[in-house]
DNA sequence: CCTCAGGACAACC
DNA sequence: GGTTGTCCTGAG
């Protein structure tokens, strides 16, 4: 058992903040969690203030501890926003606790490319689908049975007919094609990823099947550790326009919405990838309609 | 019946 | 390079 607190790690808010579509609430609202990557699970219990991570110290240094992205000062980050930015603010303030997962290249593009116009439950429920369908089947004893998440090849070895049944509509064609494509190019993308090389990241992303600009901001941010990605998304351009915008009475271009978060939020720079996430989880939980 | 959802893509201009 | 129509599927 590792322990922390909320402060430093909110599950409930990390679980509805949209970057991670295996945390499940296993005992209602903000008492046990269970986190899924690839084909290992943690158990996260919240108990009053503390919060309690149930693996042993080798699992949480090996791995979990760089996954939850504790090893990253977010108070030192928090004190750099501009106190004249009051719905930042107040995003932040909401969003204690919040962290940028470090989660795994393969299962957030094919999550994401899953997301593309469809809702959070829904999503979940592709995914889900996904990993019964072709991830690895764990039957511990005495445990439930759970699905690790599929691997490129497992997906690709069933064929373009083989994801049909899962809801996915357009999607599959996207997931085949961006499977097969991994295993030739995974490593080397990886190894891209690793030199930090995020644009040139971005542009083999880019060439994938069903990634576009908004899914491949995603996974650079939530994958690869690239904390300056900021994907613009429906919700964002809804926040630029009522919060930054400039009131023109007609809704602005893509082109001119990325322009416009360059210049709010591009002095945030090595960070603005947070910035996003505060508002973004601000945003859809709710608590962004003041009431004065 | 309609519209929209954490978009991507191709076909235009 | 910017704009528009189309693409499954499910929910409201």
């Amino acid at each position: 058992m590792i322990k922390t607190d909320l402060s430093l790690f909110n599950p409930d808010i990390i679980c509805d903040s949209g970057q991670i579509f295996r945390m499940y609430r296993v005992d209602g609202p903000g008492s046990v969690f269970l986190i899924y990557s690839g084909d290992r699970r943690l158990r996260v219990e919240r108990k009053g203030d503390d919060v309690y991570f149930c693996c042993s110290a080798e699992e949480y240094e090996g791995y979990w501890k760089h996954y939850l992205d504790m090893d990253r000062d977010y108070a030192a980050l928090e004190a750099l926003i501009d106190p004249k930015d009051e719905f930042l603010v107040r995003a932040c303030r909401a969003g204690k606790g919040l962290r940028i997962l470090n989660q795994d290249l393969f299962e957030m593009i094919i999550s994401f490319i899953i997301s593309q116009q469809k809702q959070i439950p829904s999503i979940r429920k592709c995914v889900g689908a996904l990993c019964e369908r072709f991830g690895q089947k764990h039957t511990d004893v005495g445990d439930e049975i759970w699905y690790g998440f599929p691997t490129a090849r497992s997906i690709a070895a069933a064929g373009p007919d083989g994801l049909k049944g899962l809801s996915l509509g357009y999607r599959e064609r996207y997931i085949y094609e961006t499977s097969c494509r991994f295993i030739e190019i995974g490593d080397d993308l990886k190894d891209t990823v690793d030199r930090k090389a995020f644009a040139a990241a971005r542009n083999i992303l880019l060439s994938l099947t069903g990634v576009g600009e908004k899914v491949a901001d995603c996974i650079l941010l939530f994958a690869c550790g690239d904390l300056d990605s900021f994907p613009v998304d429906t919700h964002i351009i809804s926040i630029m326009d009522r919060e930054y915008g400039e009131n023109t009475g007609q809704k602005p271009s893509p082109a001119r919405v990325r322009e416009r978060v360059r210049e709010v939020f591009g002095k945030y720079k090595g960070f603005s990838g947070l910035v996003q996430q505060w508002i973004f989880a601000y945003e859809i939980s709710g608590q962004n309609k003041r009431k004065d």
